[in-house]
RNA sequence: UCCCCAGUAGCUCAGUCGGCAGAGCGUGUGGCUGUUAACCACAUUGUCCGCGGUUCAAAUCCGUGCUGGGGAGCCA
């Protein structure tokens, strides 16, 4: 007989007379008869009750079933006489698969989040963390969905690069050197390295993503990105997963209204395809997470330039930890104030001064500020973070210049200026900010499977 | 990396002025019950984070290290 899924069997709109279910035991409870437990099996949040009779061969066994025992039942499925349930299944034979002993970390209780970080290897096996990784392969699943639909392509870009100088931070550097004999030698050339130069883990994948929007019009990248940035905080790890859709033909106005139908169609799919695992957020995580997910999807996002921004900063009465100062990239506590007090809702940021943004945005016609975009968002902050891109050849050797940057190392990229070059723009989107807006967590560390974080590289 | 807070039973935490190590939950045993975070009774569990110091006496005070959390910087 062929397993059914749990999620299938409570869906089901009639009895049946013999199903089989494979999963774990979440709790039992004794009656004189017969006992109760609840099996989940990862297919949804929802457990069913499986009723096991005094009747059964192995009864003797069924009652010493512990939590996070593995069975598999074969049975009726019945309409339940109890409250708290549509379905249950009638047990008529029972295997233990294998029996869980009583040092099993989860307990049928709350545990927090802290505790379950240690045991990042079972804690999947809970409901909050089974329905965070639901969510985070539907989304995963919607975003290439969602670009499909509007006739992107999916560029698998680079995960080992030579670029030491993308500008976006720290990199980790991959190398097949004997590092010992390097220490004991106190030489290292990079030209006996594997790839005969220096090579680090991608921080970015916008410079290839460039390359093939500039030949297959639309583009995106998804994959892992990695910082090597000593950085401490709930919004950080050193190996995450970024979004980069960059678009041929496309203006910062597009950029934009690009970033905010993504958002939107990404948080409605969340709540039509992950209504029931949402839910456990919104009762147990933030209770204000129903509001922030329709404001997500209803309201227009806010549009402003950093001058704007600086000005209601200014003229906002409020006093920050931070001095505002025209000129200065703000602070975290800035664009909280203007995402999460102001204007309640998401809003772009626009027309950076240059001097704070990296080479490749393009310059505007005041000669003072980029065409840059940062999508702010409440609790969270920066979420998105692109630009138009400069496609001027002369404007961007200029750029490069100033800033001190090898323009041969970037001589493919400045090619895509000389040959054919359009207006282009694109962004990165940080997929477990996403995660942490749409559920109300606020560590990153609890929306990535196995984290990866300064000195802790467990699991 | 900087600032702040914490570390006591498997988990969550209390522990007063420095004077015998505690509770709830879990787990085990028994009872009860179409139960559902079941309930009732009994039992069980300690490197009080490590190292050093002060003291007749340290979970408690001091120093130091480690780990975790919150915030900041950097960013996605």
């Amino acid at each position: 007989m062929q397993r059914v899924k749990i999620k299938e069997l409570l869906g089901n709109t009639t009895a049946m007379d013999k199903v089989l279910v494979k999963g774990w035991v979440r709790t039992r409870r004794d009656s004189k008869t017969f006992s109760f437990m609840e099996l989940n099996d990862g297919s949804c949040l929802k457990n069913i009750q499986v009723i096991a009779d005094v009747s059964l061969d192995n009864y003797a066994e069924v009652v010493k079933l512990t939590t996070g025992s593995a069975i598999c039942v074969e049975g009726r499925l019945v309409a339940s006489p109890g409250k708290g349930q549509k379905w249950e299944i009638h047990a008529d034979h029972m295997d233990i698969i294998s029996m869980a002993p009583e040092d099993y970390p989860l307990q049928k209780k709350r545990h927090s989040d802290e505790f379950l970080r240690t045991i990042a290897h079972l804690r999947p096996r809970t409901n909050k963390y089974g329905a965070m990784f639901r969510i985070r392969s539907e989304m995963a699943l919607a975003i290439h969905q969602f670009y499909r639909e509007k006739g992107f392509r999916y560029l698998h870009a680079p995960v080992i690069t030579g670029s030491d100088c993308e500008g976006a931070g720290e990199m980790f550097r991959v190398t097949n050197l004997d590092l010992a004999g390097v220490a004991t030698s106190g030489k290292m050339d990079p030209s006996d390295d594997f790839f005969g130069q220096e090579a680090n883990l991608t921080v970015s994948g916008q410079l290839s993503a460039e390359m093939f929007a500039l030949s297959l019009g639309d583009v995106y990248t998804f994959g892992p990105t990695f910082r090597a940035e000593n950085s401490n905080t709930s919004r950080h790890v050193a190996e995450f997963w970024m979004l980069e859709p960059e678009m041929a033909f496309c203006d910062l106005d597009g950029n934009m209204d690009h970033g905010e139908e993504l958002i939107k169609y990404l948080t409605r799919h969340a709540m039509e395809q992950c209504e029931e695992d949402l839910s456990l957020f919104t009762k147990f995580v933030d209770k204000g997470l129903s509001n922030v997910l329709s404001v997500l999807v209803n309201e227009p996002y806010e549009r402003i330039t950093y001058a704007q921004a600086v000005d209601i900063l200014l003229k906002s009465g409020k006093r920050f930890e931070y001095k505002v100062e025209s000129g200065i990239d703000l602070q975290s506590e800035h664009e909280r104030f203007l995402a999460e007090v102001y204007f309640k809702k998401p809003v772009f940021l626009t027309h950076y001064p240059k001097t704070i943004k990296p080479f490749y945005m393009r310059v505007n016609d005041d000669n003072e500020t980029v065409a840059a975009v940062d999508l702010l968002v409440p609790r969270i902050g920066e979420i998105i973070g692109g630009s138009q891109r400069e496609e001027r050849l002369d404007v961007l050797e200029n750029r490069m210049n100033e800033m001190n940057l090898p323009g041969e190392a970037y001589w493919w990229y400045l090619d895509s200026r000389r040959f054919g070059s359009v207006p282009h723009s694109g962004f990165g989107m940080g997929f477990e900010r996403f995660l942490m807006l749409i559920t109300g967590v606020t560590n990153i560390r609890d929306v990535v499977p196995f984290p990866r974080t300064p000195g802790s590289i467990d699991f």
